[in-house]
DNA sequence: CGAAACAAAAGTGTATACACTTTACACCAT
DNA sequence: ATGGTGTAAAGTGTATACACTTTTGTTTCG
């Protein structure tokens, strides 16, 4: 079992989702989405059912696929879930720390810091998402990091409605303390340095924005 | 879109796997199982692809899907996810414990206890799981709920190769400790409870033993 | 007797067909 | 004009068909 074509409509629609370009409440019809992708609906339907227990596309029976809109609450919980598991991230990162392990996030940050400058938001949102995903994959739990992968996804769908470039910026340079603490082994400071940056994340989000509707075949091309 | 009918499939698989009636290993055949429940193997290809998402199913391209066999390492990295989740989540619990929860979680407890004399292994492991799940059920957080809902799954195909009733008594009476610190609204020692409890669960496990195949058409009967 | 090669059977991967539901729109009555 | 009704179009839900791959069993050769 198991295509790969069903697994790149997968990451296609999961890009086009957590960039915004299909906005939430988007209708994502199957022979639509067939046609474009140039396969049959089978395969459309089955990279749907996967994005749906990925909380990215709500199914609706008889009716279709839209893409999710989180509610506040929701991502509320979210936020909560990802601090349980990124502070204990944290500090099982610093216990076994290497210096290449620094080097790889000292080399995101750069990457975050190339981004800051562009017009790009979708691709600034998802830079900032990739630093915690590449710390979950260097902590060496590779369930939590694949958890975490998806939590991420979740969150950028709900960030990208809301997140100014001043709130990247200070992103940016949150991420940037955090590495120093992680590279000076302070376990205590790296741990409080990630919480609190959740929670600054979580702050700056108004749940108070209207979700306009969005054609298919635009978004994808 | 989402049928009901594959929703039953997926969860009388579940409920077949976690409590090893297939055991891990086994081969899923799609005819087989579609002839089962009376459907094409339409419904039972997506109910397949939802399990491997849930991690209880592994698909191999063109060879079909098969009963996971955790490893000892992802097994270990599960339980350390748990460990993550479950102590903030004690913690959450305490701060907004109300009479009728606890009421609720020692009533889970009368039941587990009836469940330790009988010989039914796979319903008690099931009822140790559920301890869990319903305490993240109680603590408002419906995302951490249904995230953990899925790690004990994937944790009672493991357990419940290991298990032994004595392990099963132990569990109880920390379940029990659990939720008198819970009662008494002790956030701290409620939390180191949680903590030791899932270490001693995962300590109990032996990870050198064989597992043998099985066929469907009795194990679902 | 054992191993390699081939053929038949079983099984997966994808597309298509068709029934049934929802949506869109035009038409009619008020 | 407006609101409701009926009909056609569009869309989803499930089954089936068929190509292609893997597995299995048999026959043949060493």
């Amino acid at each position: 079992m198991e295509s790969s074509s069903t697994q790149l409509i997968v990451q296609a629609l999961t890009k086009a989702i957590v960039e915004h370009r299909l906005q939430p409440g988007s209708k994502l019809a199957e022979q639509k989405l067939a046609d474009h992708f140039g396969v049959s609906r089978t395969l459309v339907r089955q990279a749907l059912l996967q994005l749906s227990q990925h909380q990215l596309v709500r199914l609706e029976p008889a009716r279709g696929a839209f893409v999710s809109a989180p509610s506040a609450v929701e991502a509320r919980q979210v936020f909560a879930v990802r601090r349980m598991l990124e502070s204990e991230m944290t500090r099982a990162f610093v216990r076994q720390a290497t210096a290449a392990k620094i080097r790889a996030l000292r080399e995101h940050l750069a990457q975050e810091k190339r981004a800051i400058d562009s017009e790009d938001a979708p691709g600034r949102t998802e830079l900032l998402g990739d630093f915690h995903v590449r710390l979950a994959e260097l902590s060496g739990n590779d369930v939590l990091a694949q958890l975490l992968s998806q939590l991420i996804s979740r969150c950028a769908l709900i960030t990208l409605m809301y997140q100014t470039r001043s709130a990247a910026e200070h992103s940016i340079d949150e991420h940037v303390d955090i590495v120093r603490a992680l590279a000076a082994r302070d376990e205590a400071l790296a741990v409080r340095l990630m919480n609190e940056h959740l929670l600054h994340v979580e702050e700056n989000l108004a749940f108070d924005r209207k979700v306009p509707s969005n054609d298919i075949s635009t978004a994808l091309s």
